[in-house]
DNA sequence: CTGTTAGCGCTTTCAA
DNA sequence: TTGAAAGCGCTAACAG
């Protein structure tokens, strides 16, 4: 493998000056003023090297390795919350730093080796994400490092960037209401464990209270809450089924997220109802079948690389104490709203 | 942050022996014969201090950092193919290595820089992934290292793993014929550059290949080719519409891929025809859609996780010639099959 | 303004 | 069977 590198020794000799001087005019030190000439020089022979320096060997010394590690219960792999992953590699690499990826399947052990592993690189922080938004049990050992929360809260008091879920909820209910609708409005996704248990949810409850806030501001009330054991497309279908089977219908649903408005459009197909002609459809997170669905369903959408973003700047600012960040999710809209038929 | 970590002088002072003993005991040498006692000592205080060592100091004597990149145009990202990276992670943990992950966003000037900033680190092998399966062009720079294409083929004759796209068009094929179908079998997703050009896509030819072969050992044609400008669900159903429009109406449909199936259900359901009781579906991918998609929708799944492995296995085992491994995609038997309605 | 020197933590000859 | 010492490439006191 051909692989001679320059080392800062071979600058500084081309350059005909000591290491100390090449490593000073490298990194830009500003304290010590240099020569213009030599200034010249080293970054002359430096160039004609092509010269790098080894991280390895910088962070032997500086105990710095300008790497961060994104640990994850599943994230990398989760369908489009891998978008956090992109941003985080985003902004990783505009502060010259690089990502470390794990994750620890939700195994104890593998988590505890895992980590073990990374905290060996040295790295300069941890970003600790989680998949679906939750409250996390962060392992002692990694406090040792700086720790960011992605999509994630934990007891620790470790800072944490989190998708505004109540806002979110307020701005899906608007949309229905700008279109005038007030009566008829059905709910589909009620879980009690998402609502009430912050280790599997902490994004159903402030939805929640975002939808209700927003109703009752208008004196409107929710016509029909459906339980959904969980959020995924048959529950949506069967929660739209039993809903359709106590007429009148709904004539709006919100669903706490796309793919249960997947199952609640084809439930709606079924019954012969249209979209947004008879029912209007919204919903959260805004992942790609949002915009496979006929017609376009309008969803707030998951920052996701927003997030990824914000993490690694919250890590590498260092902000002083362990604050949470919210990052607004906007509404998507699409074709899936219409004022309410007239009956 | 209360960091202090055990040096190997640590343990060779509290085992009151060298560091060269501490060393070799610790990395298990083979040709030097230790006293038992040494061995004793030194795992002891090893244990004792919970040692362990510094992968940065170690790697700048060895020129191995037990470090892996995975570099892909966008992979980390897409949908489903972050599966890969699951893959690779795994397989990485069991070898003990760890994942540097970069993307390089299809820019060339941040590939550059990002191949810059790996090959700093000293990695002892790179994955360089593609999001959908098409031939690359490899930056020279990383023939440096030695490297693996995932998902991906390249002229350079370095080693690659694919998934088996030709038996599984076979596969796809015959699960039609299998259930009676000899006529009026539609195929959605033909397109000219994913056909022809390996940089757009290096798996529309296998499996067309594979559906005809299949076919064509029974004696069967195609009854209906559509184009499609891309493999979104949107192409789908136009697809599906425009085969619709000129009856009689295919008795089943393969399509190229999960998305354009999703756009074909959704054509056919407007057209008043049930799956799979008039029309049989069948597809490629088998992502998450095709088990929202009601009825399930058979499907051959792209093997991403296995893939990530085995680039894995394959650079660290290190074969010698540039082999490509292809892995079997299996096809996932939902309820989108039924035999031909009788006429 | 620049050079000498001493390590960072580890592996690896080479001697003892 | 074990240890002393050199050195990987870099940074940072401290002199000069």
């Amino acid at each position: 493998m051909g692989d001679d590198r320059a080392t800062l020794a071979d600058v500084a000799r081309l350059a005909g000056l000591s290491k100390t001087t090449a490593s000073m005019v490298l990194n830009g030190r500003k304290g010590t003023r240099l020569s213009a000439e030599a200034h010249e020089r080293v970054l002359a022979a430096a160039e004609k090297l092509g010269y790098r320096p080894n991280p390895a060997a910088r962070s032997l010394r500086t105990n710095k390795t300008a790497t961060i590690a994104f640990i994850s219960d599943i994230v990398a792999t989760a369908p489009y919350a891998g978008d956090m992953i992109r941003g985080a590699l985003e902004a990783a690499r505009e502060h010259d730093h690089v990502l470390l990826i794990a994750e620890t399947q939700g195994d104890e052990e593998v988590e505890r080796l895992t980590i073990e592993a990374i905290l060996d690189r040295q790295v300069d922080g941890i970003i600790y994400a989680a998949m679906a938004a939750r409250e996390v049990v962060v392992p002692r050992r990694m406090l040792t490092r700086t720790t960011v929360l992605l999509n994630a809260t934990s007891t620790d008091g470790l800072p944490s960037v989190l998708p505004d879920d109540e806002r979110a909820g307020h701005a899906v209910a608007m949309s229905l209401l700008r279109h005038g609708h007030r009566d008829r409005i059905a709910l589909v996704g009620r879980n009690d464990s998402k609502e009430c248990e912050p280790r599997m949810s902490i994004a159903a409850a402030p939805r929640l209270r975002g939808i209700r806030r927003a109703l009752a501001h208008q004196g409107v009330r929710l016509s029909g809450e459906a339980s959904c054991e969980d959020w995924q497309p048959e529950h949506g279908y069967e929660a739209m089924r039993s809903l359709l089977s106590r007429p009148p219908h709904p004539l709006a649903v919100i669903c706490m997220n796309d793919r249960l408005a997947f199952g609640v459009y084809e439930a709606l197909a079924e019954a012969g109802l249209s979209v947004p002609a008879d029912v209007s459809v919204v919903s959260f997170d805004d992942d790609a079948i949002a915009s496979w669905l006929r017609p376009g369903l309008t969803s707030a959408a998951l920052p996701h690389i927003e997030m990824g973003r914000l993490a690694v700047e919250l890590l590498l600012t260092g902000e002083p104490e362990g604050q949470t960040v919210t990052v607004p999710m906007l509404v998507n809209h699409r074709s899936s709203i219409a004022a309410p038929a007239t009956a």
